[in-house]
RNA sequence: UGGGGCAUAGCCAAGCGGUAAGGCACAAGACUUUGACUCUUGCAUGCGUAGGUUCGAAUCCUGCCUCCCCAGCCA
């Protein structure tokens, strides 16, 4: 079977085998571990898993922490979590940690080699070093000292010897370089913050821009898939492969982050939201990670279809929410189960069936499938239907219930309407409605009618909650600490809701509230007590 | 005013010198015991812009404009 490239990445990777220059693909999903992964990872995810998976090779999970005053275990084990849940298995867990010893060595054969130097310029001093996008940056006075003096310094800042920021490893490149990124980028700080996984066991940390590329070559990683926003920094990956003395030559490929109009991603913003309270937790439903996703009811299909759908390009991307909801919905409509309720209701009598009599209505709960599942609802004579369903005066097009009109009650009969009461506000309180008992469902009968609507008994509709959720977005004012505000209708709409009682609700399945959308319930959810989240709405807007 | 990128419909995107794929959205219609789903049809004389090369240009060349990224001892 032939093997096709479906985007430019593909296209590198498959001409990559093809001429010989690697002998198998090899890539890495590289997460720091100082938030939890959001829906704008799971391409990046996909990618690098994807594409070790179609070409035969490996991905490996490596976290990317080198910097322990942004991270945590906490995140370690989340994105463990998130990456299974999202359903990649990745064969090896590594850690930029474990390359430590080695990028040391490494670090010390620059030096020793004249393109490594020790610098005592503070971090301020080090910026106005570095010039500006227009004007050229200076050499550093430290520059030259001898390999002797930057072995020692270099120990001694490795022993512990100086303050945090009094001294760096800086690699001798260009101080005049046109991109700032070669101007003798730092590539090893002092840091003395205790570490998630090796405690205190280093004392200086190497640079993203350092142990990145050398942990790629060491791995054996031949395509470093990353953000554009790293383009300017693939001359720098490549100077330190090509002076780490290691064999292997990884390489960069960037191409554009995914993004969603109006989702806010950023885990700064998250995070923030979290501590400050606005949200229950980074799980919270309203936001995009995939978590919150998770507890919302969206299922790891839907955001691995999304991903692919929403083509690899190097274009920034912001894809419109509908598209993002078009493969929530399309996963969803395949496996959740139609359940009747009502969120406004409104009083319909049958006026021709008996008071005490009640009927078993036996409706499938896939009815698109082979699965043979059902549920049981009874049906009497006194009903709730949804407010929506019915109009005093009906507007063209319109084939739900009016006085003179006839629609079928899903699974039941085909009733007409006769009449309606109503308050001293005009709001409608009772519909009344003759039934035709030749039109129970699945008899043949000759009358069509163009609406279906939903019912609940009134004897056996129990009351839930629902939540309703806008997604979490940012206002337009900031706070006193020039932090962008939290949007006020970034809420959770709390409905009330009836379904039936008689059927058995678990947090495993997925449910489709006629006409109303896909529903899960929610962690909330206490025996007396049934939560329900909506994930997203049927693709029903028309006539509301 | 430096460097690096991207420009094709409302959104995403294919296209790589031979006359603009596909998906989302939208519109119309069919079907329907969910106005869902499914189906059918429509939707760029046009590829940021101005020139040039060519029998022929979204594709090649030149100029211009827009937008994104870069001045952490973050990643």
């Amino acid at each position: 079977m032939e093997i096709k490239a479906e985007n430019f990445i593909e296209d590198i990777v498959l001409k990559d085998l093809e001429n010989g220059k690697i002998g198998a693909v090899q890539t890495r999903h590289p997460p720091e571990p100082s938030g939890y992964l959001h829906i704008g990872h799971v391409r990046n995810v996909m990618l690098n898993y994807g594409i070790a998976k179609k070409f035969g090779g490996v991905c490996n999970l490596r976290f990317d922490d080198t910097n322990p005053t942004k991270e945590s275990q906490e995140f370690v084990d989340g994105i463990k979590e998130d990456v299974h849940w999202l359903g990649f298995d990745y064969e090896n867990v590594y850690y930029a940690t474990d390359y430590f010893q080695q990028n040391y060595e490494i670090a010390l054969k620059l030096i020793k080699e004249g393109k490594a130097f020790v610098c005592d310029l503070s971090p301020e001093e080090l910026s106005a070093y570095r010039g500006t996008l227009t004007e050229p940056g200076k050499n550093s006075p430290y520059r030259d000292r001898s390999v002797e003096e930057n072995l020692e310094l270099f120990e001694r800042m490795k022993n512990g010897e100086f303050k945090q920021g009094e001294r760096c490893l800086r690699a001798k490149i260009d101080m005049a370089s046109p991109n700032i990124n070669m101007r003798d980028p730092v590539i090893y700080r002092i840091q003395y913050n205790h570490h998630q996984r090796i405690g205190r066991k280093w004392n200086i940390y190497p640079s993203y821009d350092f142990s990145h590329p050398l942990d790629d070559a060491l791995e054996g990683v031949t395509h470093s898939i990353c953000g554009l926003d790293f383009e300017d920094h693939r001359p720098l990956y490549n100077w330190v492969v090509e002076n780490s003395g290691l064999k292997n030559r990884p390489q960069q490929v960037e191409y554009a982050n995914l993004n969603i109009e109006g989702v806010v991603i950023g885990k700064r913003h998250i995070k923030r939201f979290v501590t400050e309270g606005k949200i229950s937790g980074f799980d919270d439903p309203r936001v995009y990670t995939l978590r919150g996703l998770k507890r919302r009811g969206v299922l790891p299909e839907s955001l691995l279809e999304f991903s692919r759908e929403a083509k690899v390009s190097k274009t920034n991307t912001v894809c419109e929410m509908s598209f993002f909801e078009h493969f929530v919905r399309d996963t969803l409509n395949k496996v959740s189960k139609r359940v009747m309720a009502v969120t406004k209701p409104i009083k319909l009598v049958i006026t021709n069936y008996p008071e005490d009599k009640e009927e078993d209505i036996i409706l499938e709960d896939f009815p698109q499938n082979e699965t043979t599942t059902t549920r049981t609802y009874k049906f009497g004579r006194e009903l709730f239907i949804e407010e929506e369903d019915f109009l005093k005066v009906p507007v063209p097009k319109f084939h739900r219930l009016y006085v003179g009109n006839k629609v079928r009650l899903k699974g039941a009969y085909i009733i007409e309407c006769t009449g309606f009461d109503e308050d001293e506000n005009g709001n409608v309180t009772t519909i009344y409605a003759t039934y035709d008992p030749a039109t129970k469902s699945g008899s043949d009968c000759n009358v069509k009618v163009k609406g279906t609507i939903h019912w609940l008994n009134q004897k056996h509709a129990k009351k839930v909650e629902v939540r309703l959720y806008e997604n979490l977005t940012l206002g337009r004012e900031r706070d006193e600490n020039g932090e962008y505000t939290f949007n006020p209708n970034s809420l959770t709409i709390l409905e009330n809701a009836y379904v039936e009682d008689g059927i058995t609700y678990t947090a495993e399945e997925r449910y489709q509230f006629i006409r109303n959308g896909y529903y899960c319930l929610d962690s909330d959810t206490t025996p007396e007590k049934l939560v329900f989240n909506r994930t997203v709405t049927l693709k029903d807007s028309k006539h509301k």
